[in-house]
DNA sequence: GCTTGTATCCAAAACGTTTTGGCTTAGAAT
DNA sequence: ATTCTAAGCCAAAACGTTTTGGATACAAGC
């Protein structure tokens, strides 16, 4: 006698069958290739047919059978995001946003997005097992590192992924992307513009790329401008960036020289409008605060209405764009990077234009 | 000559050939049998022999065919968790946090989740396909209303699924929630043991069954210590509570009677305190803010820290306990419902024990 | 009448597994 | 010597599709 295998796998059992190609096939006498060709708009099935069939499918209800037909196309139809759990910290409400861009967007086109939260030690093997056991047919890459083991096996093992960001292969395979080095190279002109001497730049985490380019537009800006890289009191927080935004302008807020707060994320800048206000600092009046804005659509921004000014960049877009994106690489279209653009966006006590205005400064 | 079908669907083609169980056998010189039985732990297979499978799979990187397998044993080991996607609700942060907890426990177990999001008008149509095309063994229901057409069709088809909350019908399948009624309930008790006479409520939307409960929770803790209805102000915001937080206070705050906020979200809280002490009110002092505190990991409570009085109740232990339920139907264990426990977490400046207590009022 | 063409249809193979129901062989029991 | 048991292996069927390579019938062209 042989026993079964060592970790049970019971089965679901009692399911009530669903009703199968083989079922219709019966039903209207003919054969299964028939009810396959007529259900999938093959030419060499007569029109009374077709009705025919269509009509049998709609009323017996028949929906072929996913699985059947995965492992006949070998293709899945759903991509994979492979979240990183390192612990606590892959709760970002920027991901959410991009989130309901993707599912969107997947909806559109009929495909479904497997979800994994792994830690960091083991998300390559998800991906290396996804890759083998034909889950999915393409993977979606969230903040890339530098040198990114991620992209290097899926560029490795030639299967359709992309990137939300970029990093120095950019050119071998899809991303999509702000244009961070624009938008904080704008943002540094902008405060630089409006007579401010010294600026607190409260970045993101610098173990990913968008935080250095942004650093790196920050500086290139100052350069670029006549100012002394001093000009700036750099503070880097930690992914995902909360806890941080209060407590390093707090930090910041020590030296009275600082009369200006560039935010790499609105959720910190909304944070550290509480932390100015509280130092009896006024937003707009004797000091400025910048930031990105990802427009993270739970944030309600009319609390802070005009006390912030930023530049809008729809991360929901991006989501859509990611997904599209990763389809078109599975259908084998042609590869491309995607700039999201971003929106220029003042708050009130605004003068002049985008550039040149806003919260003038001696 | 046929021509292919209407929606053109080009394979994806020149994928690198995984490495199949044939192949396996072959370099081995065993029939497949054999690998598969060796592979599952069955114990018709010798040890030496399947020392030898199991060496030689890792060897060639052999991976079972999760789609072969998907066919073969009925099971997708996925589970699906559809979102509703009115235009720009479904992001939420509190969703977030359930979903760390969903994946989290979803990998341990080995099961997939697959994602999508849907328009109300056809979530029905979404939830039958994932019946009957076989793509997934089970489902997450979230956000349960009255009556729910989810939870009608998913008993109907007599498959495996989960609420995350409850209705009346709560003995016939798998729940996992907070204990809405008791936390409000005792909420309101602490409120009038402090002495406050007129209460702001500001809660969710009644839309969902778990705002109705707390409204309930309220008005009979009013009424069991006897004081009128009158004693609050109810305000309902609407799904997902952003928004609403900060104008909802204010609104509260032109009947200066009022002394108590209690909130259904901690998200609103923060935003009704920012409210509150704009308007040169104290917490703590001169006023008290409740709330319910779901423990979202992205929130910065240190800024409001004692200016807050809350129950928490950890949403991501909640999605943790939605998998674990739903898995446990697939494998066709017992079904049961979940209550997530809370704990009472009072803010500083509180003075005796968890329910008397907090910031005393005369 | 014979060929060619065209419109419909279909049998069978294939996808990569798991599972069923054996079949050997070797040793123990009779 | 025969029967029984257990260990170890395997061929074939099955899961439900899609796709290949015809087959059939009928009309048109010669």
């Amino acid at each position: 006698m042989t026993t079964g295998p060592n970790r049970s796998r019971k089965h679901a059992g009692a399911q009530n069958r669903n009703v199968t190609i083989k079922d219709l096939a019966a039903e209207l006498n003919v054969s299964i290739t028939t009810i396959s060709r007529a259900l999938n708009g093959y030419t060499d099935v007569g029109e009374k047919t077709r009705k025919k069939v269509i009509d049998a499918a709609r009323r017996l209800g028949y929906t072929p059978n996913r699985n059947a037909q995965r492992l006949v196309t070998r293709r899945s139809h759903s991509i994979a995001w492979v979240q990183a759990d390192d612990d606590n910290k892959f709760v970002d409400p920027h991901f959410v946003e991009v989130m309901a861009g993707v599912l969107r967007e997947a909806r559109i086109d009929h495909y479904d997005i497997v979800m994994t939260s792994e830690t960091p030690e083991r998300q390559l093997a998800a991906y290396e097992r996804y890759v083998r056991d034909g889950s999915v047919d393409g993977f979606i890459v969230d903040l890339p590192r530098p040198n990114d083991p991620r992209i290097n096996f899926l560029l490795e093992a030639d299967v359709p992924f992309v990137v939300h960001g970029r990093e120095d292969r950019q050119d071998r395979y899809g991303w999509v992307d702000v244009d961070n080095y624009g938008n904080f190279y704008n943002l540094t002109k902008l405060i630089l513009a409006n007579g401010h001497k010294r600026i607190a730049f409260i970045n993101g985490d610098e173990r990913f790329l968008y935080a250095t380019t942004r650093r790196q537009a920050v500086y290139d800006a100052l350069r670029d401008l006549g100012h002394p890289p001093e000009t700036v009191m750099y503070l880097e927080g930690t992914h995902p960036m909360v806890e941080a935004g209060f407590q390093l302008t707090e930090l910041a807020l020590a030296d009275p020289s600082i009369t200006a707060f560039l935010y790499s994320s609105i959720l910190l800048a909304t944070e550290g409008l509480t932390a100015v206000s509280r130092a009896g600092r006024v937003p707009g009046q004797d000091v400025m605060i910048a930031s990105m804005n990802d427009e993270l659509q739970y944030l309600n921004l009319a609390p802070v209405d005009g006390q912030i000014t930023y530049v809008r960049s729809s991360l929901r877009t991006a989501g859509r764009a990611l997904v599209a994106e990763v389809i078109r690489q599975c259908e084998r279209k042609k590869t491309s990077g995607t700039l999201i653009p971003s929106l220029f966006d003042l708050g009130e006590g605004v003068s002049g234009d985008a550039i040149a205005g806003s919260v003038h400064f001696a």
